[in-house]
DNA sequence: ATTGGCACTCGACACCGGTGAGTGCCAACA
DNA sequence: TGTTGGCACTCACCGGTGTCGAGTGCCAAT
């Protein structure tokens, strides 16, 4: 009985994502073989209206899942259909010919947003997450140095330092501060090498300290800073395909998705290794996000997870789609930041 | 008596603009001053419905412009009105805050964005048009270098090369690969550069020349492959904000605005000098973005441009004060890079 | 607990007539 | 020849009305 109505949940959802019109007993019964008479279906409903599953949006029309309805729906019955073999072989080599980070980036956001046909998202792997390969430190013009970091998740960043006009030309102080810095930092965690190179000035002559000190400190800039924090993202022409998607206008959506800030925050709480997170309707903390849901999961290379990806779009998505893509998106991604 | 019926199409075109209704002849003479009775310009309006310049939606309402119409306003009527003191002053200290290069791009594009309200593009100073400022080579891994490459403009592009283990460990190698390299790139146009560089091999010992001609070749992609042109974009979410500036649905705008090897094209015909480009309507060449018009110009250091920026909006837009907005802070930038 | 039946609700759609903004045309005038 | 007032006409918009039908809730029977 309480699992009747469970399937009769599954088969709104499911029929309203595909027809995007309000679903009524009769359309039910046409389209499912639930083995019972429509009017058992309309106790049914009416029951789940009760338990606040599902609203009718004017009173003779059919019903439509709410955000506790798809919530049930994600988390009891639906079971992730995997890829295909053609859909995973099509994917790996997509992203394969990728031939730098950011190409990685921008190829693994246009692959999900065709495969969903929603907006796709991307975090670049996290400063904070990555380990040091390299720190190379060079002079440009006569007073700057420009310090570029490289991380073993192929993230390069630079900086350019205003200094002194003695030390930029001072070859041999610029060669054993990198020789330095390289030694103290490479291999370690970003964090963790900020913290390591607080010490590196000491080692330096008092006359040298000063100037030392304002790389480091650019460094440190450089390596934990949140600013640098990025994300790509694709597919927003997606939002505005099936016009009924958002109520009136998108603009609450566009905007929000413009705040980088805001998708960071939400992508970094989508951890946990395998687990894909689903965030539907106004379980979302963004105002302007509370008509769409977002399925995001993170990325990483070996066992440690360096940012996360997602797709959003319409609380009426196609959940177990959506979920298989990311995931399956997700997994090849990390493979590639591995090797 | 010509003169006059300019008038009255400037002053559609304007009413049309604040109001987004279309504008006839009685409330014509109600906003404006144009000494002449409604049957005047009834007769006017007919005129410049002969000409094209106007189009009445239905029978029984208004004229808006039409793409020719907006052109002649353009072109003929338009003064731009120069932004005031305080909105330059504004522009000036918004943009002098930013402390990288992507960080002056980012900057720019929001400011531009929210000036106009408009979706606001730029493009980031073009590689073929900086001079090299500096050519690193750093060893990284066991059988890599990785060749990062600074431009006067502040742009910094890295590659990765898979090299011969021992061509990676050789110190030496890389240091004079370095020298030569430099010597013979640093301070000129890249385009330049990657000519003057391919005589580079022969000035090595013949073992070498192998590993030094995939460096170069690797150099000249970087030095002047298309592919690295990159564009920003702020403000799509203005698209939406007036929903009935687009006719149905705003996909085909978004999709557009996605592929940026399209915006790059319309930014790169941007140019000459102080001179501000129009596309208006149909006038452009991109199919989705025939209902929009963009407002583009150039910047860059010096004399010279390396870039072009701007703002698209509906046709009905607010011309003089887009390209006030455009030109103006096209200025700040280009003196911010000149720096 | 399930089912068939039935009365009821109400949005969607079509139709209709009044209203008014806006037009085109014309005859008169400077 | 260009300008003006007048006038008849057009037609989108708006509110009201009526029909249709999908969908519901309830009830009595099984």
């Amino acid at each position: 009985m309480q699992d009747r109505r469970l399937a009769v949940l599954g088969a709104i959802v499911q029929d309203y994502v595909s027809t995007s019109e309000p679903v009524g007993s009769k359309s039910l019964l046409e389209r499912h073989q639930l083995g019972v008479s429509a009017a058992t279906i309309r106790n049914d409903m009416a029951a789940l209206e009760e338990d606040g599953l599902i609203v009718a949006p004017h009173t003779s029309a059919g019903r439509i899942p709410t955000d506790a309805g798809y919530r049930l729906f994600v988390d009891r019955l639906l079971a992730i259909k995997p890829m295909s073999r053609a859909e995973q072989a099509a994917i790996a080599e997509f992203l394969a010919g990728a031939v730098d980070l950011d190409d990685v980036v921008d190829r693994t956001v246009r692959l999900l947003a065709s495969l969903t046909r929603q907006v796709a998202v991307m975090q670049y792997p996290s400063l904070t997450r990555s380990d040091v390969r390299h720190i190379e430190l060079v002079p440009v013009g006569e007073t700057r140095l420009m310090l570029v970091l490289i991380t073993t998740t192929g993230r390069v960043e630079q900086r350019t330092i205003e200094v002194a006009r003695e030390a930029a030309a001072d070859e041999d102080l610029v060669a054993r501060l990198r020789a330095g810095i390289n030694a103290t930092a490479t291999g370690r965690r970003l964090g963790e090498a900020a913290a390591a190179l607080s010490a590196l000035p000491d080692s330096f002559a008092p006359g040298e300290r000063d100037v030392v000190r304002r790389i480091i400190g650019a460094l440190d800039e450089a390596l934990i800073e949140e600013r640098e924090e990025r994300v790509v993202m694709a597919g927003t022409a997606n939002l505005a395909r099936r016009p009924g998607d958002f109520p009136a206008t998108l603009e609450p959506v566009l905007d929000a998705l413009e705040q980088h800030v805001v998708l960071l925050r939400l992508l970094s709480t989508a951890e946990g290794g395998q687990h894909i997170a689903v965030r539907i309707g106004h379980e979302n903390p963004v105002t302007g996000l509370q008509s769409t849901s977002m399925v995001t999961t993170g990325y990483g290379t070996g066992a440690d997870l360096v940012g996360g990806l997602g797709v959003l779009g319409p609380t009426r998505m196609d959940y177990p789609a959506s979920m298989a893509a990311v995931r399956t998106v997700a997994a090849y991604v990390s493979a590639l930041l591995t090797q």
